[in-house]
DNA sequence: GGTGGTCGTGCTCATATGAGCAGAAGCCGG
DNA sequence: CCGGCTTCTGCTCATATGAGCACGACCACC
């Protein structure tokens, strides 16, 4: 035999092998034939395809998952599940499968929580209106954070929680307050108040709590709704803050951003979050990337549903930014996972 | 049992199922048990995710071919061969592609041919380049059509051939004569000569023809030679030339386009061409759509070497680009190329 | 309400495929 | 030229998979 490029040999006659095989469906035995190898070589050969990448396999189709993304996050962050999506270009699109994603989720997620605590917000709203009716049988829901009352369109965050409650046969309560207080004395008066105090000790009691984060920017709902001033989120931003969970923003090292703003913010706290058994975040589209690693990061999420590319941004090296506010022991209290760079 | 929404509910099962078999490469069994249905209701669920195309499977490598492309070519034309390779977006990669599988083909072609007649131009140097050396054994050479012995870069016919016999370890004999003479008188007086007869003679001896085709504008290789002039192009144009093969100017409907200047073309005849046992046409690129839908449909070609674009291309409709092109006259000719990603 | 047709199901069985192994074949520093 | 090394080859055998079949559910049309 003339001792030529064999390695290219083989490789061409490995994708010779995997056209047969894959293409025009032949058997290991009848390409053998063809290509004057044995079958097992020819086994052998697809297998050098399929690893060196030479045979590309591909699920397209809207509610394809990503499950080695899941995997990987799953680890490098100690989730206890995770669910990431294909990501269509289009951004609505994107939005709107992350949802519905996170709404196949609750499905099927088991337990079935007894109690659910929701935040509200577009994503969440799109979550509620994914879930099918009857999708469980009676979950009781309640809000973990401060509603919307002063929003241009009222009702958004109690249509969520209802919806959600409704669609499982279930009962939903309301938190009837404002997310951010002008006072602190106002906040802790409200939550002194009987009602309010009563729904904020349910919540403490759910059994799961689904959620969503806002990027720290003027297209807030907190600004939209005049919670908060643009003036105010550039204050955040100062900060250092990333973007809000359940109305508190955050930096990117997983702290509060600003402890007066937060004090007077009503609702569930950070570390209710972080200690609770099932807390579901759901959230794509760049924008939110930077939100989404602080949370995850930072244990504050024990299930993530998202789209692949900000799963990819999460798993890729976090780079300089985090470095540039991280450089505090805090980050070593606080991370559940570490960076290794591979 | 819910007759809920069964036909989504399936494909979803199917999806996931998918994902389980080709990502996790799961074992259908353990599928089975994970989406608490049978293994044989798996097999079945994978199935018809292939059918419906939710599974893509793809062989991304240079080398790699198109054999349904191939197959459905040969059934439509009546092709002894084809070959097709995938179209990358770069043009000239994509020539150089073809030509690789140009000259794959002649290497691995049974049986060998003892006498194989080339063309010249661009396409036919690239797949004397892609031989390798001793890619046969005593393959001579014959040159078919006229040399470019006016060309700016003279010599390019003759290496072509020479290089492809080399190569062989064979003899390559050249047509020493102009593509194109200016008057009738003197391309008889040539074919005449005794060299030239003799040369003309072993060409239609030869058992095997490898040539490509040019387009009807500017660019082409016999304006460059000074054959022609771009108003001579234009005339043809106007004539409804879409390309030439082997000098030769045809129209869309396999005919001359200009039998006085045909004439005064030396070299093989399009009948003899048409008659030859093996004629492969080494063809690729969007600009020679028209050209390649030409020699494909009049049986000008045995066996065909091109892109997938190209192949898509002369299997859809025949319809409105080529009388497009012949009513839009010269601009269409002038065109060098307009690259499309379709 | 019967009755034939179509569909989906779970099976048997033949076949295709991959794991694992023993021997052959290069490859290299003595 | 030789032993030790890795790499490649062709095999045996267990397992995974697809074809084909019989049965039951469902449906439409009488």
């Amino acid at each position: 035999m003339v001792p030529a490029e064999t390695a290219a040999a083989t490789e061409l006659l490995a994708v010779r092998a995997a056209e047969l095989y894959y293409e025009e469906n032949k058997t290991q035995d009848e390409i053998g034939a063809i290509l004057r190898v044995t079958r097992w070589k020819v086994g052998r050969l697809l297998a050098q395809a399929r690893e060196r990448g030479i045979i590309r396999i591909e699920i397209v189709h809207p509610r394809a998952r990503r499950l080695a993304l899941e995997r990987d996050l799953s680890a490098r962050f100690g989730l206890k599940d995770a669910v990431v999506v294909p990501a269509p270009a289009d951004d609505a699109e994107l939005q709107a499968r992350v949802s519905e994603a996170a709404a196949d989720y609750l499905v099927s997620h088991r337990p079935v929580p007894r109690l659910l605590g929701v935040s509200w917000g577009r994503t969440l709203h799109q979550v509620a209106e994914a879930l099918p009716s009857g999708w469980s049988t009676a979950v009781n829901v309640v809000q973990i954070n401060g509603g919307v009352s002063l929003s241009k369109r009222p009702g958004t965050a109690a249509a969520t929680a209802v919806m959600i409650a409704q669609k499982a046969g279930g009962q939903a309560t309301l938190l009837p307050s404002p997310a951010i207080l002008e006072r602190l004395e106002t906040k802790k008066a409200i939550e002194g108040d009987r009602t309010v105090g009563g729904v904020l000790g349910m919540a403490r009691g759910a059994s799961a709590y689904l959620y969503s984060a806002g990027v720290a920017d003027t297209s807030s709902v907190h600004v939209d709704s005049g919670y908060l001033t643009p003036a105010d989120i550039a204050g955040l931003v100062e900060r250092g803050a990333v973007g809000d969970v359940i109305g508190r923003y955050i930096t990117a090292d997983g702290t509060i951003a600003d402890p007066e703003l937060d004090a007077r913010t009503l609702g569930l706290g950070l570390e209710e979050l972080r200690a609770a058994a099932t807390s579901i975040l759901v959230i794509g589209g760049e924008p939110k990337h930077a939100v989404a690693r602080a949370i995850v990061t930072h244990g504050l999420c024990s299930v993530l549903v998202t789209d692949e590319h900000t799963a990819r941004a999460l798993l890729s090296e976090p780079g300089d930014d985090t470095s540039l506010r991280a450089d505090t022991g805090l980050e070593s209290a606080t991370t559940a996972s570490r960076e290794d760079a591979s």
